[in-house]
DNA sequence: TAAAACTCCAACGGATGCGTTGGAATTTGA
DNA sequence: TCAAATTCCAACGCATCCGTTGGAGTTTTA
């Protein structure tokens, strides 16, 4: 059997992924990473160093991912639907991330990539407001607060996904509701933003 | 110097809320919460068992708090708005609860106190749905998802404060940037709700 | 063929945390 | 006055985890 020294490297961060992702950086154990991958824990260390130094690659890793998937095209109250739902499709089908942002926040450690990742949202705040001087979005909504509003929307769902399950009576496992929620929540960007009323 | 077995209790329960709040049922110890406390650690224990049954009680007493700090009265237009508004305010107010609903959110521990909380939400609901019956909310939302939505706008800048500050610029700590997402939140319960468009 | 790189395995030292225990004060109430 | 309750203190047994080490195979490369 050949060297796969590159899969290996893979597969024990995809352990940690989900490790991390499931129970953040103090509820991990390497034991656990490497028994997952399937892989002796000493070539965990010898990749990657220490357990802090893995987390970084981890987060660093998922926010690239993010980076390239989901976009905001246009401004008109089409793209901001569909900018709500994208982003609910996203945080829906990779929780992952959601999760490892949440770990992130909870331990107060500076955020990783601010600068990058303030750049990214800032110009979709600047979009809005282009959008709010055409007339295509409602007028006096704060466009750095709408754009809070449009994810809060998308991503809340997973962050507190008991308190989902309690009030809906149905969970995020649950096909139908999912579609619900999806529709509900593309119908209320849009009336969020929508300049009638 | 007299007894004070309801201080102690107190003091314990407020030092373990704290420290539930910043770290989480894992990252806390109870030595912290006993020493935070000024109490021995045996008093914690006699008094309240072990980790995890004082996490339940910490978090049932925050809920209970926020349940008789925020009523919804009515369920016309303004009370929605006076709803979310209070829901902000008290989460501002309070970013504990906040942050240990998160930690809750991210163990997948069955919720404490379901069953309760859920009657507390389906109450909510239920006034929704017959507000819409009377042609005082928008027919075509589903009533649980839109409860849930307004406690999104709420809670969601102190539950991903690094998010807010990198979207608006300003910190939560800015009363001025305070009272504009205070209005925000309101006009924004309102125009989801709303009858009209 | 020989050296170098990769992998597995078992076990260690040091640290931390949980929950408990035994003992000794102090205060309260009968 | 005396028993019960409250508090503090120090330490224990047990478990877990981190990060490392020494040794032994296997595969590649030179």
């Amino acid at each position: 059997m050949a060297w796969d020294t590159e899969g290996t490297r893979r597969r024990l961060r995809e352990a940690a992924t989900a490790e991390f992702a499931e129970r953040g950086l103090d509820g991990t154990t390497m034991t656990r990473i490497a028994t997952r991958a399937g892989i002796n824990k000493e070539r965990l260390y010898s990749y990657y160093g220490d357990k802090n130094a893995l987390w970084a690659v981890v987060l660093t890793d998922e926010l690239d991912k993010l980076a390239s998937a989901v976009a905001l095209t246009g401004a008109g109250l089409d793209d901001i639907g569909d900018f709500a739902g994208a982003t609910y499709d996203y945080h829906a089908a990779h929780p992952e991330l959601g999760r490892l942002l949440q770990w992130e926040g909870l331990t107060r450690a500076p955020a990783a990539d601010v600068a990058r990742r303030s750049a990214h949202y800032r110009e979709k705040v600047e979009r809005f407001a282009q959008a709010q001087r055409d007339g295509l979005l409602a007028p006096g909504l704060d466009p750095d607060h709408l754009c809070f509003a449009l994810i809060a929307l998308a991503a809340w769902w997973q962050t507190v996904p008991q308190l989902a399950e309690m009030i809906t009576g149905a969970g995020g496992d649950d096909l139908d509701e999912r579609a619900r929620r999806r529709a509900f929540v593309v119908e209320a960007a849009r009336r969020l933003a929508s300049p009638k009323a």
